[in-house]
DNA sequence: TACTGTGTTTAGTAATTACTAAACGTTCTA
DNA sequence: TAGAACGTTTAGTAATTACTAAACACAGTA
């Protein structure tokens, strides 16, 4: 029998909200996605709400912090004082204005600490044993290169015009 | 005045513990791993606990699945009865073997559930208004295949020998 | 066999996070 | 100016997750 695709959106939605939930986001974002994902016109915010079963608090919290990680857009058409939410469908974009949007973020403080770590360590200013203190400071940097390994890679990739498929095999082919 | 070895210590497991978290791991999980990356030698859980203040429950699970996850490792002195854990000091290493850990997990259950939707779409057995029916497929296959391209990524990585910084230098010429 | 030193499991608690319900602020319309 | 149609904020609740305390299992030793 076939399926009917009210049913197919839902099931759709479902396996994005477990996806949201796998990588630390809120379920109802994966879902508030999802929703406009697979519509073709923008939605309002009412709409997002009875497709998602959200109230309209959630969802509009959760929207916000989905427009400011780029994955969704928010318009408004003249004459009309709702705002219309649609997804963003490029996801390499998306990743770069997540990216972005982490470089600002409480990731970046917790990182910033460890170069502070590094900075003492640098200046010679930390007393205890010698050779623990040297073997201390070569682990702390070994941390900071990988850092700034990850850190030149996701500017790189902010900087970028476009992360298509072909990049994405160059660096496949690299990495054979 | 100059900081004492312990305190410096402290404060980079503070900072572990932060990103830890901002990773959706717990605090806890940063913390025991921060302690063992700063340790010269392998540690036994006691000493991990009586470092974290973290009970001997927490840090008998949360040792483990850092284990399972590459990033440390567990061994025993002969004549000892204890375990002692010490930490993966190649990140990229763990890199590798954390992207092998959740290509079994629920995750790509998930991932798995995105390939059916587009299974059914495929196979025609989808009603409803038939350009809808086309968009959202459209929409669907644009998501699997972004999934396969990560996909194709991580696997990539894992089969790798070295991912070093030379490797990452090539990738960043790349993307330029 | 009991006892000691290990790590693990379990059942419950504390802390955090996601979400709801409802009050609120604004802007537009009558 | 009142009321309606929005989106936002807030205060509280539900659900989830991290952790504790204590019982447990097992191995080695007296």
């Amino acid at each position: 029998m076939p399926t009917k695709l009210p049913q197919l959106k839902q099931d759709f939605t479902e396996g994005l909200s477990q996806i949201s939930r796998f990588w630390g986001f809120p379920k109802g974002m994966g879902a508030i996605f999802a929703v406009l994902y697979l519509s073709p016109t923008p939605l309002p915010l009412d709409e997002i709400v009875s497709q998602t079963g959200l109230t309209k608090g959630a969802v509009s919290t959760e929207v916000r912090t989905l427009a400011r990680m780029g994955l969704v857009h928010r318009s408004s058409k003249l004459g009309d004082r709702k705002d219309y939410y649609e997804a963003e469908s490029d996801f390499f974009k998306s990743i770069r204005s997540i990216l972005k949007e982490r470089q600002n973020s409480e990731f970046d403080r917790a990182i910033r600490s460890v170069r502070e770590t590094l900075e003492k360590l640098e200046a010679g200013t930390v007393s205890g044993d010698e050779a623990e203190v040297e073997f201390v400071y070569q682990r702390v940097k070994a941390l900071q290169e990988f850092f700034n390994a990850i850190d030149s890679l996701s500017s790189a990739v902010i900087k970028l015009e476009s992360l298509g498929l072909g990049n994405v095999q160059k660096i496949l082919s690299i990495l054979k």
